[in-house]
DNA sequence: GCCAACGTTGGC
DNA sequence: GCCAACGTTGGC
């Protein structure tokens, strides 16, 4: 079981819009850069990933499951190599997690989210994991 | 294969 | 709206 951190959005795809498709879920895609895609391809069904708001908001609003193995984006030309994977809404953050919230938590300082501001899909650690649920009331 | 120029992302 | 960080492109 491995932990993931999203990034949407909320213009282009939003936790509500996620929220709608229910447990049909929603195909990941658009990931255009090699080290997300990297992430995408070590994810597993079961695994767990925040969704997180960047621009507006610029918070992490909720928890999705991972639904289906990595396979091949379809919004990508057949040659290209990206990579989905469908997720699903588990469950929203009681109280929403803020990028200022986690930048002010030292034990965060090392989370992706801080130190690569840009990736979209990023790994969490158990730690990292259990301590934004924690400050997330969930 | 290097690196300058350029485009994009995303926080402020 | 600005700009820093970072990825990609293209000339050499």
């Amino acid at each position: 079981m491995n932990y993931w951190l999203l990034k949407s959005e909320p213009d282009s795809w939003s936790w509500e819009q996620q929220v709608k498709k229910g447990k049909k879920g929603e195909a990941w895609s658009g990931v255009r850069n090699h080290l997300a895609k990297r992430n995408l391809m070590s994810m597993k069904k079961g695994d767990l990933c925040f969704f997180y708001h960047s621009n507006i908001g610029k918070e992490i609003v909720g928890i999705v499951e991972v639904t289906k193995a990595p396979y091949h984006d379809p919004t990508a030309e057949k040659n290209e190599p990206w990579v989905v994977v469908d997720v699903v809404a588990v469950k929203p953050l009681k109280t929403p997690v803020s990028l200022a919230s986690v930048k002010a938590e030292k034990k965060l300082s090392k989370m992706s989210l801080v130190t690569s501001a840009r990736l979209s899909v990023q790994p969490v650690t158990v730690g990292e994991w259990n301590m934004i649920c924690k400050m997330g009331g969930v």
